[in-house]
DNA sequence: TAAATTATTTAGATTGATCTAAATATAAGA
DNA sequence: TCTTATATTTAGATCAATCTAAATAATTTA
């Protein structure tokens, strides 16, 4: 029933009240990349299809409908995304895009499969958690490593973007879910971190990298 | 580069072409289920592109370049088809509707893995063929089973259609892909045939059914 | 608190894909 | 061949999704 748009519409609104208390149109502007006008427009027509609430030149709100509806087409994302990494040997950096096309897939016999063949998944292959069949999703527990403090012993349970290029920066350096990692030193004048990863060895990451590492923190 | 809507109209072509030596405006308007004009208008833009050539009143054609992006659509269709039977273990009947979405996603890596995974495979499970990375298809075979004369031994080997209704009435009569068939008698009334089945139980089929069946002739 | 900045809304336009109705061309039949 | 039927094209409209520019409201800052 609704446009591939829409649903992207839906999914931006949930992911960024995910992280945040309010969701402007600015926001969902940006995340989408397109005018602030055109959402607000869009803003009018899912108003109608009762799917978000927004008084005006006030936030937007997804309804209990929207909000479930958001949550089904992240996880059939992130179900596909488990299923191309772990049935068909895709790497993770591979699997966003690919995903961001499945998820407007109509077919529960699909998914249903899928998560049956994985032995239905709590988490997707960057860490974030796999909403169940009626929408309930798991909070995560977790801090971005450019909020780690000196000396801290940390551990990568997920990453804020799920992008190629992120991704395959992270391969490159050998960092991979789970991967744990002492914070030595935070450079004052850039907040890059020095890390003593798991051989002993050191490497430096930007503050950029480290506003996109989501960390624990684990006992040493 | 081209939407999912100018990829259904180089398909529909393609099919078209196959079984046709002319491809009217009307065929694929019908075929598409969408207005002449729409089909005409789309068609100017598809010359601008250099995918189609059409002189004024004449039929389309696709040109070489047209019929390649063609049959890469298709084949991604097929293989997308083959992996969620073969692979994933979906019914024939379910897979046609999933393709149909997935041959739109731009990604070679998934479509060469799948590919891999099912060791090339050269038909999908409907029995038709699936075009190479060339763009190559092999010439199928076959004659409708409308066309069998009495006491002919056929097996299946293709259907005309692969929609779920068609499926789910030839699963429910038992006849899947290889399966032989005796022509014992043509109604002359309605064109319907009684048919010796490999158990030795006859079976009738309309001509509707008997014109969706793709068969050859097979030896006593 | 007044001014400046930022955010939202409105207005009007554009593009892609579709439609119907009317005009024109081609093909088929008497 | 002339008429009729069918196919194609043109013209003009609609809808979804987008844009820019301008107007308005809310927030921040000096």
């Amino acid at each position: 029933m609704a446009s591939n748009t829409i649903e992207n519409y839906l999914k931006a609104i949930y992911s960024l009240q995910q992280k945040q208390e309010k969701v402007n149109i600015t926001d969902v502007s940006k995340h989408l990349e397109v005018s602030a006008a055109t959402v607000n427009n869009m803003m009018q027509k899912l108003k109608k299809m009762k799917w978000v609430k927004q008084e005006k030149y006030q936030p937007v709100t997804l309804t209990v409908e929207g909000e479930k509806r958001a949550a089904m087409i992240i996880r059939k994302h992130r179900i596909a995304e488990m299923y191309l990494t772990e049935k068909m040997g895709l790497g993770w950096e591979n699997v966003h895009s690919i995903a961001e096309e499945m998820e407007h897939i109509d077919s529960s016999i699909l998914f249903d499969r899928m998560d049956e063949l994985l032995d239905y998944p709590k988490y997707d292959p960057h860490g974030s958690p796999i909403p169940n069949k009626d929408g309930k999703i798991v909070k995560m527990n977790f801090h971005l490593l450019s909020q780690a403090e000196t000396g801290s012993l940390v551990q990568l349970v997920g990453v804020e973007d799920s992008s190629k290029e992120l991704l395959e920066f992270l391969n490159q350096k050998m960092i991979r879910l789970g991967t744990e990692m002492k914070v030595l030193e935070i450079a004052s004048f850039d907040k890059s971190l020095l890390l003593e990863m798991e051989e002993k060895d050191t490497l430096v990451l930007s503050s950029k990298v480290c506003n996109a590492l989501r960390v624990i923190e684990v006992e040493k």
